[in-house]
DNA sequence: CCTAAGTGCAACCAATTAGTTTCACATGAG
DNA sequence: CTCATGTGAAACTAATTGGTTGCACTTAGG
């Protein structure tokens, strides 16, 4: 379960993506060059950061005549927070574990 | 607003990072040599991910005799739901307005 | 066809990060 | 006090990642 999230968890870790995704939550789609001119990197470089966040599922291409579009695709991030619930869950469970211990003891 | 979480996100890019969570949120607390044990590292680098957990806030440290015991402390993870949800409501807020303008513009 | 402008891709370089090895400090026994 | 054992912190090395520079391809205009 963890190895199929992390290409998610790795994509969000660059402060640049997260901006990224935000801008493109804005304003899809968008090409690598308008994303470079909003900001402080290279066309190239954006591309890159582009291709990882496709990986991760998070952004889809459409090719548009010569040039590409990149659109928010949302739903990869609903995985993250079933990541976030399991561990909530397990910690919860723990908890009332704990407690009924506690009771049984001073019982 | 994203500043305040990158140690969170950049916490939870390592995978093993992720396992020591999922660990402590079953056995806490927890030594660093106990962690060890369960995996394939050695003790102090299992020392380094604790750091940048405690750092990112996702665990909390008690001094007991000679021993650092570990425990979760899942909050922080809360704050990245939050960013999950920010983005999802900028992008429904996106669709609805492409639906309105849609509407509108074949009313 | 030829030139010019714009696009994505690949190679290269610098910097951050993961991991081990090494060290210094604290606790308990003789 | 001295020695032995176990702990966390720091120094060093190897590898991954972020970024720019340079290149090849595609489309529009003379």
């Amino acid at each position: 379960m963890n190895e199929l999230q992390q290409p998610i968890f790795s994509a969000l870790a660059a402060p640049l993506r997260r901006d990224l995704l935000l801008n493109l939550a804005q304003n899809s789609p968008r090409t690598a060059t308008e994303l470079a001119e909003e900001h402080p990197i290279t066309r190239q470089g954006i591309l890159k950061h582009l291709n990882i966040l496709e990986d991760a599922g998070l952004v889809t291409v459409r090719q548009v005549g010569r040039e590409k579009q990149y659109t928010l695709t949302p739903e990869p991030l609903g995985e993250l927070e079933q990541w976030i619930d399991v561990i909530g869950a397990i910690w919860d469970a723990r908890l009332l574990r704990l407690k009924s211990f506690v009771e049984n003891e001073e019982g």
